[in-house]
DNA sequence: GTCTTTGCAAAGAGTTTGCACCTTC
DNA sequence: GAAGGTGCAAACTCTTTGCAAAGAC
């Protein structure tokens, strides 16, 4: 939720990119949702902050947060790719198809699924989110 | 890699469409590839085999197979939708970062995961189609 | 003061829609 | 013959790019 400021500052200093207040709007929009996060939304709530702050510049802003990994870049399944600040542990989201809930998970479900592939395909899967579609259990009664 | 003719005709025209030579070429298309189809292609094909096809006459089509089941809309991550002809048999699919080739791979994998999350979130994963990153195991020596 | 970033405007790609004509049944 | 489909053109949305002015350091 919070975003953690030390951290994000660094890493584009880092790596030779200035610290803006446009940018600092735009990652807070990013953190503001708990889940995933459409572009739409994070300009959405970048206008509610500065109505000055142009489409373009949210786009760049966003792509350089993708590069240097400090947001995560993870796609719904509708061909909507959304937006989320990078966390240590990898996780998942469950999406209920009939009520479009989502829910977090972790990643210990994927284990079984990971060592299968291993063994039965000599696969290494390396996916830092998934997107797992079904029902939920409100929407299946 | 054929498509099964009396199936999809049929499942047309019980939902009161019509069979077309156009909706033929476009369903050929998608079969054509034997994994994954991106729009581009399967207009790229189609414009092979005649020209004259407009592409907002195979948007629509893509469009009514996808609604009515004949063809799935999966999603290879980087925002590209790809289409694939319905089979019976839920599958997945594997696709390296780093070659960016692709496997596919029945369902068993997923059925472990598939419990976890229905005891450990009371979710009923309804995901017919999966796709995995990884590497794979030529890339990764 | 230098070098990056921003806002603006315009261009580009991908997708959808309205409509007159044509095809399927 | 009626209902639905097609091609064409235009509109529309989403995203990217070039450039002069503003801002970070």
């Amino acid at each position: 939720m919070t975003h953690n400021q030390l951290r994000w500052e660094q890493t584009l200093w880092a790596a030779g990119h200035r610290v803006t207040r446009q940018r600092a709007l735009i990652l807070e929009a990013i953190c503001a949702g708990n889940g995933h996060t459409p572009f739409g939304e994070i300009y959405a709530r970048v206008q509610q902050s500065d109505r000055t702050v142009d489409r373009s510049t949210v786009y760049r802003a966003v792509r350089l947060f993708v590069d240097l990994g400090v947001v995560v870049a993870a796609d719904t399944g509708d061909g909507e790719i959304c937006y989320e600040v990078a966390r240590l542990a990898p996780h998942h989201h469950l999406v209920c198809r009939h009520c479009g809930g989502e829910w977090e998970i972790g990643d210990q479900a994927m284990h079984a699924m990971i060592a299968e592939v291993a063994t039965h395909h000599d696969f290494q899967v390396d996916t830092d989110h998934l997107v797992l579609f079904g029902q939920c259990a409100s929407c299946r009664h």
